[in-house]
DNA sequence: GAGCACTGC
C-alpha cells in the first residue's frame, strides 16, 4: 500500500466505525446481547434505519456465539438483500466476502468453510433443513423481515420452532431418557431418545440449543412473541424522519386520474423533492406517464422541468437503473443522464457541473409498483402518492384457479408507503382517499400462506417427517378469507394433499412414497413438475422435459411490446411448434443454447458470448433475464436428476415420446373442445380458453394438456399441448380408467 | 386477439 492508499484505507475505516456508531441499535448493544444469552427466543422489533440487520450479527459474533465453529445465520425474504447486507457487514468487519461474512443465495453461493456469519434468503434455509433437520451447524438463526410473512417466513418459523425444542431437548437428554414401549412392541426405541413429536428422532445426537431472533419492522410484535410462548420482544428505535399524511375529502372514483392531479398540485405547489408514485401495474404506470406527457406540454416553459421513470419488475434493469439518481462521481451514471436528457429533452451540453446544477432543478416522478414498497429504496423521495391499492394474487383452492385483483392495501402497507418519503428528511404523503376510509382497512395483509397453493409447502413438510401437517403449528392458521375460517384452512390443506396423493407423492394414508415422494421433494420445482421428470425417465425424454420444466419455471419467455407486435409474433415462428408451446418452449432453449456453443466454437469468450446470447435475445424478441433465469434453473436440476440416478435420455424425433409423457404428467389438466370452440377442463369440469399468447390460439385441437390456469377477463389456459384423448386412460388409468 | 403486483428453492 502507498501511503496515500493507506490514509484512504483508514479515513473509511474511521468514516465505517463513526457511521456504525451512530446507528440507533449502537446503544444498545449490551442489553440485545444480554437478553440473546438468557432467552432462547427473542424478538426485535426495530423500524427502518435501526440498523438491525447489519449490526445484530456482529453484536453477537463478538459475543462470543461463534465459538466451536458454530455459525450465525440471518434470512432475508429477497435474494437482492442478502447481498447488500452481507457486503456492507463484511466492509464493516474488514474482511474479503465470502470468508468471515458471506451469503448464500440460490445460483451464488459466496461462503466457505470459515464462514460465521451467513446471509441467505429465508427458502435457502428451508432447503437446508431438508438436508440437516436440526440446523446442527448453527448457533443462532435470525429471521429478518418477519414481518413480510412470505410463505417461506412462516414455513421457517414454524421449524424453527421445532428444531429448538428437538434441540434443547437433546441437549437435557441424559435426564429425561424415557423408557416408552414400542408400537411394534420392539425394545430398540427404548436406547433412543424422542427428541420432539415432529421432527425425526435426533438419534441420540446431541445438540447446543438453537437461539432464535425474529426481527420484525412493525410494531405486530405481540402476534410473534404470542406464537413463540410469550417471548420477549425487544425494542430499537428507527431513524425516520416526520412524514405528513394529507388526505382527500372524498372517495376518488378513478385513482389514476387522482394520482395525475396530485402529481401536478406537488409539482406547482411543494418544494423541491422527488415525487413516488405508487400504482398497481405496468399498463397504469404506462398510461400515467402518457397523460403527464400530454400535460406538460400544456404548462408555461419553466414549468415544464418534469422528468418521469417508470419501474415495475418486467422492467429491464438497466431501465430501472434510471430511477436512482446520479452520484455527483459517478461518471457513468452521469453520462447516462446526460443520454437520458439528450433523448427526451434534447438538451445539449458536455459540461458536468452544470449539468449537476441543472439536474438538481429537475423534478422526478417515480411511477412504481409495489416493488418500491419493500425491494428498491430509491433515494431524494420527499413525497410519496399512495391511491390505496395494490394488484394482488389471489388463489381459490377450490377450484385451483389463480386471479390478480386490484384491492384496498392493509395499514400496514399504507405506512410502509408513507415511510418512503421520510428517509433523509421530513416529507409529506398523498393518500389518495378521506381519512375515514383509511379506519377501514385491514390492520396487516393477509400472509401469503392462507393464499397461495399449499402443494409444495406440504410435500417439504412431509419430507421432513411432519405427518401431521393438519395440526402443524402454522404461525396463523391458514384461514379467514371466507365465513368458515377453519373449513378454509383446511380445504387447502387436503387440496394439496389429494393432489399430491394423484401426483404419486403420497400413499393412501399420507405418507410420503419411496423412492418417487422423496425425489420430489428434493427438486426445487412444483409438485407437478418435479414429478413429470421422474415420469420422463419412463419415457426416455428427460432431456426434453428438463428443458421444458426449466421453461415453465420462470417469468414470460418472449416479449411482445405493443408497438412491435408484428415483428415479434414473426419472430416467434421461428420457434413454433404445430404441437403446442411446450415444444415451442424447448425449440427456443435448443436455438439459444447453439447460439452460444458457435460462439464459444468461434473462439469467443464467455463473457462475450453471454452478451452476444443478450443480441439474439434482442433480436428474437425474446426476454433475456427470464431466459437466462431458465438457463441456471436448467443446470440446476440437472445436477439434480443426475444426483438421483435418471438417465438423461432424449427422445430425438420421436416427438410422440414427449406428448406421451407430457399427458401422463400433466393428466390432472386435460382439457377436451366443446362445440363452441372453448374447452372443458376434464378433472374439474371449468370451461376455459386458449390463451392468445399459446402457440395453439385459434386451432381447433379436441384434446389437449395445459399447465396454468388463470382468471383474468376470462378464464385462459397456458402453455398448451395436443394431445390424444385415448392416452389418458392408458396412461393415467388411475384417474381415467373406464368406469367397470 | 390478451395483458401479468412482488418474492423464493
Amino acid at each position: 500500500m502507498t501511503y496515500t492508499e493507506k490514509n484512504d484505507y483508514y479515513a473509511s475505516k474511521q468514516r465505517i466505525e463513526q457511521q456504525r456508531k451512530s446507528l440507533p441499535i449502537a446503544s444498545a448493544e449490551k442489553r440485545i446481547v444480554e437478553e440473546v444469552r438468557k432467552n432462547d427466543t427473542l424478538i426485535i422489533v426495530g423500524e427502518t434505519g435501526s440498523g438491525k440487520s447489519t449490526q445484530l450479527p456482529q453484536f453477537l459474533f463478538k459475543a462470543g456465539f461463534c465459538r466451536e465453529g458454530k455459525v450465525i445465520g440471518i434470512t432475508q425474504p429477497r435474494r437482492v438483500a442478502s447481498i447488500t447486507v452481507a457486503k456492507r457487514v463484511a466492509e464493516e468487519s474488514g474482511v474479503e466476502l465470502g470468508q468471515r461474512v458471506g451469503y448464500s443465495i440460490r445460483f451464488d453461493d459466496m461462503t466457505s468453510p470459515s464462514t460465521r456469519i451467513k446471509y441467505m434468503t429465508d427458502g435457502l434455509l428451508l432447503r437446508e433443513t431438508l438436508l440437516d433437520p436440526f440446523l446442527s451447524k448453527y448457533s443462532v438463526i435470525i429471521v429478518d423481515e418477519a414481518h413480510e410473512r412470505t410463505v417461506h417466513t412462516d414455513v421457517l418459523l414454524g421449524l424453527l420452532k421445532n428444531v429448538q425444542e428437538a434441540r434443547s431437548q437433546s441437549s437435557s437428554q441424559q435426564f429425561n431418557l424415557e423408557k416408552t414401549k414400542s408400537s411394534n412392541g420392539t425394545m430398540l426405541d427404548k436406547e433412543i431418545p424422542q427428541c420432539s413429536s415432529i421432527l425425526k428422532p435426533c438419534q441420540g445426537r446431541k445438540f447446543p440449543p438453537l437461539k432464535l431472533i425474529v426481527m420484525s419492522a412493525s410494531l405486530d410484535a405481540k402476534g410473534f412473541s404470542d406464537y413463540f410462548f410469550g417471548a420477549k420482544a425487544v425494542h430499537i428505535q428507527g431513524r425516520q424522519y416526520p412524514v405528513d399524511i394529507l388526505y382527500t375529502n372524498h372517495v376518488e372514483t378513478d385513482f389514476l386520474e387522482a394520482a395525475l392531479i396530485t402529481i401536478f398540485q406537488i409539482h406547482l405547489e411543494e418544494g423541491p423533492g422527488d415525487v413516488l408514485v405508487f400504482l398497481t401495474g405496468q399498463e397504469e404506470i404506462e398510461s400515467v406517464e402518457r397523460l403527464v406527457k400530454e400535460r406538460i406540454r400544456q404548462l408555461s416553459e419553466d414549468n415544464q422541468n418534469m422528468i418521469m421513470f417508470p419501474i415495475y419488475s418486467a422492467l429491464p434493469s438497466e431501465k430501472q437503473m434510471l430511477a436512482f439518481k446520479p452520484a455527483p462521481s459517478g461518471f457513468r451514471k452521469a453520462s447516462l443522464w446526460l443520454d437520458i436528457k439528450r433523448r427526451y429533452y434534447n438538451v445539449q451540453g458536455n459540461n458536468f457541473t452544470l449539468l449537476f446544477a441543472f439536474v438538481s432543478l429537475w423534478f422526478e416522478v417515480i411511477l412504481a409498483t409495489n416493488i418500491a414498497e419493500t425491494s428498491l429504496t430509491i433515494p431524494g423521495i420527499k413525497y410519496v402518492i399512495d391511491p390505496g391499492v395494490v394488484k394482488a394474487r389471489c388463489y381459490n383452492p377450490r377450484t385451483g384457479m389463480e386471479s390478480l385483483n386490484i384491492v384496498p392495501t392493509s395499514k400496514a402497507q399504507a405506512l410502509q408507503r408513507s415511510g418512503r418519503a421520510g428517509r433523509e428528511g421530513p416529507g409529506k404523503c398523498f393518500r389518495l382517499y378521506p381519512e375515514s376510509e383509511f379506519s377501514k382497512l385491514v390492520e396487516s395483509t393477509v400472509p401469503e400462506i392462507k393464499r397461495c397453493n399449499l402443494s409444495n409447502v406440504i410435500l417439504q413438510l412431509k419430507a421432513l417427517g411432519v405427518d401431521d401437517v393438519v395440526g402443524f403449528d402454522f404461525m396463523e392458521k391458514p384461514s379467514r378469507f371466507t365465513s368458515f375460517p377453519k373449513a378454509a384452512k383446511l380445504i387447502a390443506i387436503v387440496k394439496a394433499l389429494e393432489h399430491l396423493f394423484l401426483l404419486g407423492a403420497l400413499t393412501e394414508d399420507s405418507k410420503l412414497t419411496s423412492p418417487v415422494g422423496h425425489q420430489m421433494a428434493r427438486l426445487p420445482l412444483d409438485p407437478i413438475y418435479a414429478k413429470a421428470l421422474i415420469v420422463a425417465s419412463e419415457f426416455s425424454c428427460v432431456e426434453e422435459m428438463l428443458i421444458a420444466v426449466a421453461m415453465l419455471s420462470v417469468e414470460s419467455i418472449f416479449y411482445t411490446p405493443r408497438e412491435k407486435l408484428d415483428e415479434a409474433r414473426n419472430a416467434r415462428k421461428n420457434f413454433s411448434s404445430l404441437e403446442g408451446d411446450h415444444l415451442t418452449l424447448v425449440n427456443v432453449f435448443r436455438s439459444s443454447a447453439e447460439f452460444l456453443e458457435k460462439r464459444k466454437m468461434s473462439g469467443s469468450k464467455d463473457k462475450s458470448a453471454e452478451r452476444s446470447l443478450g443480441k439474439w435475445c434482442k433480436d428474437n424478441f425474446i426476454n433475456g433475464r427470464s431466459l437466462r433465469h431458465a438457463r441456471d434453473v436448467h443446470s440446476q436440476i440437472r445436477g439434480h436428476v443426475e444426483q438421483m440416478g435418471l438417465r438423461i435420455t432424449s427422445c430425438g424425433d420421436e416427438i410422440v415420446q414427449f406428448r406421451r409423457c407430457l399427458t401422463a404428467s400433466f393428466f390432472l389438466n386435460a382439457a377436451s373442445k366443446q362445440p363452441d370452440g372453448s374447452y372443458r377442463v376434464c378433472a374439474g369440469g371449468q370451461i376455459v380458453r386458449i390463451h392468445p399468447s399459446s402457440v395453439l390460439f385459434r386451432t381447433k385441437a379436441e384434446c389437449i394438456i395445459f399447465n396454468e390456469l388463470v382468471r383474468t377477463n376470462d378464464d385462459y389456459i397456458r402453455n398448451i399441448t395436443i394431445i390424444d384423448q385415448l392416452w389418458l386412460p392408458e396412461l393415467a388409468p388411475q384417474y381415467y380408467a373406464p368406469q367397470n
